[in-house]
DNA sequence: AACAAGTTCAACCGCGAATGG
DNA sequence: GCCATTCGCGGTTGAACTTGT
C-alpha cells in the first residue's frame, strides 16, 4: 500500500510545543472536538501535522491528565500489568486513569525495568532514587505540565471524576518516592474495585478512562479476562496487607 | 565553578488496523 | 472486495536536566 506521506513535510513545525500553540489546540478542541486529526491543524490555524497535535493533547493537554511523579501503588500496578499483558502499553494506560501510555513506556524503560532486574538479583532492593520532576522543554512556556493540569490552558475544560479524585487526594505521604503528587491507598481499592465490581459491564475502560486511549471493549475480552484476575489479584493483595 | 556522565521525558517515526468511499 | 485515508500504537531519539567528580 502507498503510505500518504504522514504529514507535509514542507512547512509544519517540530519539535517542543510552546504554550500559544498548546492553547490553540486546546481551545480548537473544547470548541470543535477532535473529530478529524488530520484537518484539525489546519482549522485550528497550526503549523502541525494532526499526529502533533493528536500526540499533545493525548500524552499532555488532555484534562484528565495526571501529571506528577508515580506513586510505588501504580509502580507495582505497572509492573503486574506489564507481566501480564507484555508491551501493550495504550491497555496498560486504559488501567490507570489520568496516566498516558507514553508515561508508562517511559517509567518502564527509564525505572521499572532496571527496578525489576535489580530486586531479581539477591541484595537488590530499591529502585533508583527518582529525582524531582524537570520543567520539560516546552512547558516552560506552558506553566509546567508538572504543575496541575489545571492550570494549563485547559483549566476551562470540565475535569474529569479521575482528576479530581487524583488531585483531591493527592495527599498521602506513605510512600518516599514520590514526594509531590500522591494518590491515597484508598484511591486503588476504589479505582480497582471499581472496575472488578462492576459485574458484566466490568472494566469500563472507555467511559472511564476515555475513549481516546482505550480500545473498544469487544477486542479485548480475552485481555478482560486477564486484567480481571490481576484486578482480583490485587485486591487480595492489598487485603492481605492490611 | 566547570565539566562529564547519566537520566528523564516530550516528541517523532513507521507500521498495522480500522474506517469510509 | 478493493483502495485510499486516517487513527492509534509501540519503538526510538535527542535535548534538557541532574548528579557526580
Amino acid at each position: 500500500m502507498v503510505r500518504a506521506p504522514c504529514c507535509e513535510k514542507m512547512g509544519l513545525k517540530r519539535g517542543p510545543w510552546t504554550a500559544e500553540e498548546d492553547m490553540t489546540l486546546v481551545a480548537h478542541i473544547e470548541q470543535h472536538g477532535h473529530s478529524n486529526w488530520r484537518a484539525l491543524p489546519k482549522q485550528a490555524g497550526l503549523l502541525r501535522c494532526g499526529k502533533s497535535c493528536r500526540l499533545r493533547w493525548i500524552n499532555y493537554l488532555r484534562p484528565d491528565i495526571m501529571r506528577g511523579n508515580f506513586t510505588g501503588e501504580e509502580e507495582d500496578a505497572i509492573i503486574q500489568l506489564h507481566a501480564m499483558l507484555g508491551n501493550r502499553w495504550s491497555t496498560i494506560a486504559a488501567r490507570l486513569p489520568g496516566r498516558t501510555d507514553n508515561e508508562i513506556k517511559n517509567v518502564w524503560h527509564t525505572h521499572l525495568k532496571k527496578r525489576l532486574q535489580s530486586s531479581s538479583k539477591p541484595s537488590g532492593q530499591a529502585a533508583p532514587k527518582r529525582k524531582a520532576k524537570k520543567p520539560a522543554v516546552a512547558t516552560s512556556a506552558l506553566e509546567g505540565p508538572t504543575s496541575q493540569p489545571a492550570s494549563s490552558p485547559g483549566q476551562s475544560l470540565p475535569m474529569s471524576p479521575e482528576q479530581s479524585l487524583s488531585t483531591s487526594s493527592a495527599t498521602d505521604s506513605s510512600s518516599s518516592e514520590s514526594e509531590e503528587f500522591q494518590i491515597d491507598d484508598s484511591f486503588w481499592s476504589e479505582t480497582l474495585a471499581m472496575s472488578v465490581d462492576s459485574s458484566g459491564s466490568g472494566l469500563e475502560t472507555s467511559d472511564t478512562f476515555g475513549a481516546d486511549s482505550a480500545s473498544p471493549s469487544s477486542s479485548n475480552d480475552e485481555m478482560d479476562f486477564w486484567v480481571t484476575l490481576f484486578m482480583q489479584a490485587s485486591d487480595m493483595h492489598s487485603l492481605s496487607q492490611i
